[in-house]
RNA sequence: GGAGGGGUACCCAAGCGGCCAACGGGGGCAGACUGUAAAUCUGUUGCGAGAGCUUCGUAGGUUCGAAUCCUACCCCCUCCA
């Protein structure tokens, strides 16, 4: 199945430019890009599309870049921002940079012997050395500002009675037009990737392409993909607010598979489409066997066991399965081995204390501040008070002593907030 | 530069001298019900065991008492130049 066809059917495909993309495609060997935003530390499941899309593209033999935005995350893109953004400072997106190449190593295939190898650039290579009146002159003279204040992003935010826009973001669009030129001359780049947000930036770097170069190595193309959004119209990929990231220190792997296991049942099929490489096959199947019976959620296994594998590896994954059968199982965690229980240790949240810090005994409120269960001990004190709280599976209340004897195999508890927050504390 | 409007807790948004730790909604968290889902219902949502302490852009001031009044400053928006 060609490319185009893949993410069509799976509800990927937002529109494409360019003359006659799928023939152009038709050759192996084509090379796209797709841009990163360093805004972070680590890359967030809302950039996993972006990624998903680079993996599409390498699987059908094309060369894959990702260009890190490390000029242009100096600037900030005003495409679907509806307030002007803070500017970052150069060792920050230096740092973030570093870091977000860690789960793109993992996803994408860079191994040089390949002949598709993927590439990981960074504009702030050309960017920061191209002079103010160069850019005025080699690019700002293509753009009309008459075009640029008819682009919605810009438009709304003239509009916005909050919110103007800065002249910096105002001229965003300029230095990603000439990133894909750059790429288009030194990389024979043909293809930018990217959210459907960006169509406009694309369409703007093809018509620099078009004027610059001459006429038979000008052609350029776009590919976007849609807006996903879940059922409730939110983005995918945030938990109580938080971003669920890519890298294993800042969302744990027994953390990414919960997060998918959770997947709202409105999503689930949607999900499986968007975000795993399942044969279509596949996917219906897993339909079938939700529509029957959805309590025994073999399609969210499924998708989380997918997505665990690729952004965590298949290790990772089952212990993370294995440790979640631990928790969430009818067992009782008392009854568990030494072995076991430090494996599921290694897995969830967890600290480690001085074991004289429990010689003493200690009532549970005090227990429960010392993890990230509870952030006051006012909220310690409620969550007991509610039956919230469990200790090594048994509800606790407010006035309950925790002493050494509680200690499973002598030095660990297992608490649990809710139904599904876990912290253990080790005492050594 | 001029005129006007505005900055309140995670977000929106009331309050305009004491009854305000601050109405209401959203969101979050927890309990019940379930399938580690959704919906629904209930509770809770600054810190503190409590007395109390800290909070309404920032810094001062008036007052027995201020989110509410005064002064200065900072920031945002709209219109005019």
């Amino acid at each position: 199945m060609s490319l185009l066809a893949e993410l069509e059917w799976r509800g990927l495909l937002h529109q494409t430019a360019g003359p006659n993309l799928s023939a152009h495609l038709s050759t192996p060997g084509r090379v796209g890009y797709c841009g990163f935003d360093p805004t972070a530390d680590s890359l967030t499941v809302g950039n996993f599309i972006a990624i998903k899309l680079l993996m599409h593209w390498q699987r059908a033999g094309h060369t894959p870049i990702a260009l890190m935005g490390g000029g242009t995350g100096l600037i900030g893109d005003p495409s679907g921002k509806d307030s002007e953004r803070q500017l970052l400072d150069a060792d920050q997106v230096r740092a973030n940079i570093a870091s977000q190449r860690r789960a793109l190593e993992r996803l994408l295939d860079f191994d040089p012997k390949r002949p598709n190898a993927a590439r990981l650039l960074n504009n702030d290579d050309w960017l920061s050395s191209i002079g103010y009146i160069e850019m005025l002159r080699d690019v700002g003279k293509y753009f009309s500002v008459n075009a640029m204040l008819q682009r919605d992003s810009v438009r709304e935010r003239l509009q916005q009675r909050e919110q103007g826009i800065s002249y910096t973001e105002f001229s965003y669009v300029l230095l990603q037009a000439y990133d894909f030129l750059h790429l288009r001359q030194t990389h024979g780049c043909t293809v930018q990737l990217a959210g459907s947000d960006q169509y406009g930036n694309i369409v703007a770097g093809m018509d620099l392409i078009r004027r610059k170069l001459p006429e038979g190595q000008n052609d350029s193309y776009a590919v976007t993909n849609k807006l996903l959004v879940r059922a409730d119209g939110q983005k995918i990929g945030k938990s109580a607010g938080n971003a669920v990231w890519l890298n294993p220190d800042r969302t744990s792997p027994f953390k990414f598979y919960q997060f998918w296991l959770n997947t709202d049942d409105a999503d689930i099929i949607r999900f499986l489409h968007w975000l795993t490489f399942m044969p279509r096959e596949e996917i219906t199947a897993l339909a079938a066997a939700h529509e029957q019976a959805p309590h025994q959620r073999t399609a969210h296994r499924a998708l989380a066991q997918h997505l665990t594998d690729l952004v965590h590896g298949e290790t990772a994954r089952i212990s993370a399965e294995y440790a979640a059968g631990v928790l969430f199982g009818r067992g009782d965690v008392r009854a568990l081995d030494a072995q076991t229980l430090r494996e599921v240790f290694a897995d969830i949240p967890h600290s480690e204390h001085s074991h004289e810090h429990i010689a003493g005994g200690m009532d549970s409120v005090t227990l429960l501040t010392q993890t990230p269960l509870a952030q006051s001990r006012r909220e310690a004190r409620e969550f007991l008070s509610n039956g919230a709280i469990t200790l090594n599976g048994e509800r606790i209340t407010p006035d309950r002593q925790i002493t050494s004897a509680d200690l499973l195999h002598g030095d660990t508890l297992l608490l649990r907030r809710g139904k599904k927050h876990w912290h253990a504390l080790m005492y050594r």
